[in-house]
Formats: C-alpha cells, structure tokens, sequence
DNA sequence: ATAATTGCAAATTTTTTGCAGGTTC
DNA sequence: GAACCTGCAAAAAATTTGCAATTAT
C-alpha cells in the first residue's frame, strides 16, 4: 500500500483511494484490461466509475507508472511499469505471461536500431501461440 | 491488381473491387490503420461504406491476409501479411518502419519458448522510439 | 443459382468530456 | 487554499449488426 503511494508521489499524482486500488489490481493481476480493472475494483469501491478508471490509466501510462500492452484482436492491457522483459501472450486463455529478456536478444535489437540511428526508447516483444495450460487441456 | 486476386482466392476469400483497393492501399503504405484505409479508399469509391471496411478488414485478418499491429496509445495499423519482421515505431511522426529480423534474436526466442512448452505462432517485436527523421529535424 | 458481399441505417460498445463537489498536499 | 481528482451524465468516437439489394463464382 505505502508502496504504490510513494510511487505515485514519485511521478507527481496524487495518492487517491482509486489510483491505489487500480494499482494494486494490476500488481496482482500482471496484465489486465480496463473492464477487469472495472469489474473488480467496483468490489471494494461500488461507486467508483468507469471514467475515473479510464482517467487513471491515461494518467498513470503517461506519467510512466503503468505500460500499456497492446494485444491483436483484444482490448489493451496494462502492467505495472518494470524492467523490459516478453510477453507470452496466450491465444486461447488470453493470458499474458513474462519472462525476462534476454541479453542476446537485447543487445542485436540495440545494434539494429543505433544502425538505424532510431533513438530506441521501449522494447516490446510480444509472442502469441498456445500456453503450457491451454495445451495439455486439449 | 491480379496478385490480389489470387491472394484473396487463395484464401477462400472472394475477390470483390472493395477488397482489392484496400489491399493496394496497405501494400502501397505499408502500415495503415481503418481511418486512414477508409480516407484513400473514398477516392476510388466514392460510395464504399466505413462498414465494409471494418468488415473486410477483420475477414482479411481472420483468414491471414492481413495482419493486425497493435501499437501503444493509437489504433492498431495493419499490413499484407509476410516474413516475420521487426516494426521500429516512431512515437513522433507515427511511422512504422519494418526491419529484418535478426536470427539470432529468432532462435533466442525460439528456445525461450520451447522451454516454456509454449507452442510459439506469431511474434511481434515492435520498438518503440524516435526515427531518423524526427531525430534530425529536431 | 448460390452463397458471399455490399451499403445503409441503426444499435452497441468504447472512450472522452464538462462540471460541481470533494480530496490531497 | 490551490490544484487536483472524482463521479455523474452527456457527448463523441469506434465498432458491430441486420437486412435488402447486388455481385462473384
């Protein structure tokens, strides 16, 4: 809790009983769109609407505290802003699983872009196919 | 022009005069999302409805002709459907680059998956930044 | 001839906005 | 107390749907 306070102090908004609910369902969610965030924020604060939550994550990816993933096909969801890593995104569950980057990847990617003279800002790596689960479900 | 028709019957898909503008208009482009398939399209058609555009562009993905890029904070671009690539975005001028993709980072990713028994089909490695252009005129 | 596709209008869904009241720093 | 944030309702934007007429095969 005191967390995602001093978290959103350190990006300059302030701490409301909404931004910190919002984060913590995404902290303990990894990736969820903005109706999960919704549907499940509404439990603790029935009263909360849905433009604040729109409103916050605009605040929140634009000052860099949360990351919006873009998924083909589906809505985008958001994480909690942390080191670069890739998304194995599941096209059958849906669900979005991390795994850290790897070195050899990173440094051929950076190779690429100052080739380029592309002034790489963020690293998104997304890998769609079927998960472990969804697999030896069927 | 006939490339698309046998692209589209290929893929079971009928070749009407709607669909063989807008796959010129995204092969001409590059990358280029609904709005701006639906303004260029207007001028060869004056009469095509955004409705039909929305249609073919989702039965065209569905069927793998097009593909749909997601990007962070717009509307998804799309494009013909080719080798895998790397997309370098310019978060100033929008522009979506597309770039080789480096084996090395292929087979990384390839042994990060089969070790996650995660059945890899698609990637999407989209970096984000600012393009030599913007770089420059800046 | 058949089945798929189009264009239109309307319906839905998603996202944004304006503003009065309330909260944070 | 100043600036920011919330919730509401309404507006705007984006996407989907149903259907009669048309078109591709």
């Amino acid at each position: 809790m005191t967390d995602y306070i001093t978290l959103l102090k350190k990006h300059n908004l302030k701490a409301t009983f909404q931004r910190i609910n919002i984060l913590e369902i995404v902290d303990k969610n990894g990736h969820i769109d903005i109706d999960g965030i919704y549907e499940q924020i509404k439990q603790k604060l029935p009263t909360i609407s849905l433009a604040t939550v729109y409103k916050n994550i605009l605040s929140m990816t634009q000052s860099g505290v949360l990351v919006e993933v873009p998924i083909v096909g589906k809505k985008s969801k958001y994480e909690l802003k942390k080191a670069d890593h890739i998304h194995l995104v599941c096209t059958k569950c849906g669900d979005v699983e991390d795994k850290d980057c790897i070195d050899i990847t990173n440094n051929a990617l950076m190779a690429l872009t100052s080739k380029e003279s592309f002034e790489l800002d963020t690293r998104q790596i997304n890998l769609y196919g079927i998960c472990k689960k969804c697999k030896q479900a069927s």
